[in-house]
DNA sequence: TGTTGCAAACTGTGATCACAAATACACTGC
DNA sequence: GCAGTGTATTTGTGATCACAGTTTGCAACA
């Protein structure tokens, strides 16, 4: 299994594209840290190609707010404040929610089936005495993700996307500092997760996905660490 | 006031942000049709700059899905299939539903005034014999954004604009075609919106929007000209 | 008259160049 | 030793160039 999962998509037909899953991918795994200041032609350099498909691809992250540009023009990762985490896991609450809720109605036999390996493979990372904290984060995006692809409404997957994209900076990073989280909250939240999705309880779905945002947002912000 | 308002945003401070701005607008007017090919050349040559900064709007416009590339690597406004249209409008429903009931509980007296001016300059244009339908649809716009703005979350927006996007070439395209349903559906639901909203019951404001937009996609998909 | 073939025009993509603004840094003057 | 100032480097933005792929249109042939 690849670490890197191709989550965006699978051959990027265009180097833009192959750039923009290259940063996201960054992003998501918490391999940026919020603040970070990023180079166009620094990147352009270290992949051996011009400077065009970087800008696309960077042009692409700031419209998601995945990136921001200050007033100097330069381009950094956003700086995660308390209120703006508050704000984004009410969004991702109700929105990840919704396709949580519509999954636990729509999934079928072969999603069910990709659902549970993703759901095995994160636990069992977990198990581990040392965990591969990097292993056991693509295995918890690849087990929402299955589950929101589940819900058949592929023009909400960019949407989810972006929430993560925005978060995955913050809560990867954090997660990375203290492993101990995934091993308690997050265990947890899956088994009762699973158990609503396999019985076709939207409601219960819901409450379990509810539980398991809030945790990660409160054991971030109980840190303190963010301005 | 200006039937172009700049949604997006109020100065762009690149030009590739004002191409976006442009090229949006269109789309959300529903000046651009279903199917209509773009040419970056053309583009660049008809606003009198390079090629460029048009790209970087278009490829933008595309990560968000208003526009597609074909397998021939043209790029076109998409056509909009019945059950994309459906599709699309569960998620609006979900998403703007959210948006709508934050509003109700989280609006301000300046946010309430805004939302009014919008809404007696959407009922002033409707009643009017010969409706300026451009005009009714920016009002019609104005409205809901100023709403969904006065939830006070504004990472929400360029969510909720990139579903406008989506839709906007369908909906005003067909509002165009016939001025009838402005008059009578759409008025009686944000009647009850507005009503909802100021009594600041969350679950009728949430309750009067599903109407509007169900009513609006039923009305285009009854007119059966979608593949 | 209908069909095939070829050439010219046009498409988006990527690389390169030009430029103005901002930053870093060393040097000079006090 | 320290503040102020100059230059040199680096930044993102926009324009231009080069190229391979496709589409278009017209002419020549059957």
């Amino acid at each position: 299994m690849a670490l890197a999962a191709p989550l965006i998509e699978d051959e990027p037909s265009t180097l833009g594209a192959r750039v923009y899953a290259e940063l996201s991918g960054l992003l998501m795994r918490g391999e940026l840290s919020p603040g970070d200041k990023l180079s166009l032609r620094s990147i352009a350099v270290r992949l051996g190609l011009s400077m065009q498909p970087v800008r696309q691809a960077v042009d692409r992250l700031v419209a998601d707010e995945a990136l921001e540009v200050l007033p100097n023009r330069a381009v950094r990762v956003p700086v995660m404040t308390a209120a703006r985490l508050a704000e984004i896991t009410r969004i991702r609450i109700a929105i990840e929610g919704f396709a949580t809720e519509e999954a636990a109605a729509a999934w079928t036999a072969a999603d069910m089936a990709e659902i549970s390996r993703h759901d095995a493979a994160f636990r069992r990372e977990c198990r581990k005495r040392a965990p591969d904290l990097a292993r056991a984060v693509t295995a918890n995006r690849d087990l929402h993700f299955s589950i929101y692809r589940a819900a058949g409404l592929p023009s909400l997957m960019p949407i989810i996307e972006g929430l993560w994209l925005r978060v995955g900076p913050v809560l990867n990073l954090d997660m990375r500092a203290s492993p101990e989280r995934i091993k308690l909250g997050a265990g947890r939240c899956h088994a009762d997760l699973m158990a609503a999705l396999a019985r076709r309880d939207g409601r219960a779905a819901r409450a379990a996905l509810t539980v398991d945002i809030t945790g990660a947002a409160k054991f971030i912000a109980s840190r303190g660490i963010l301005p």
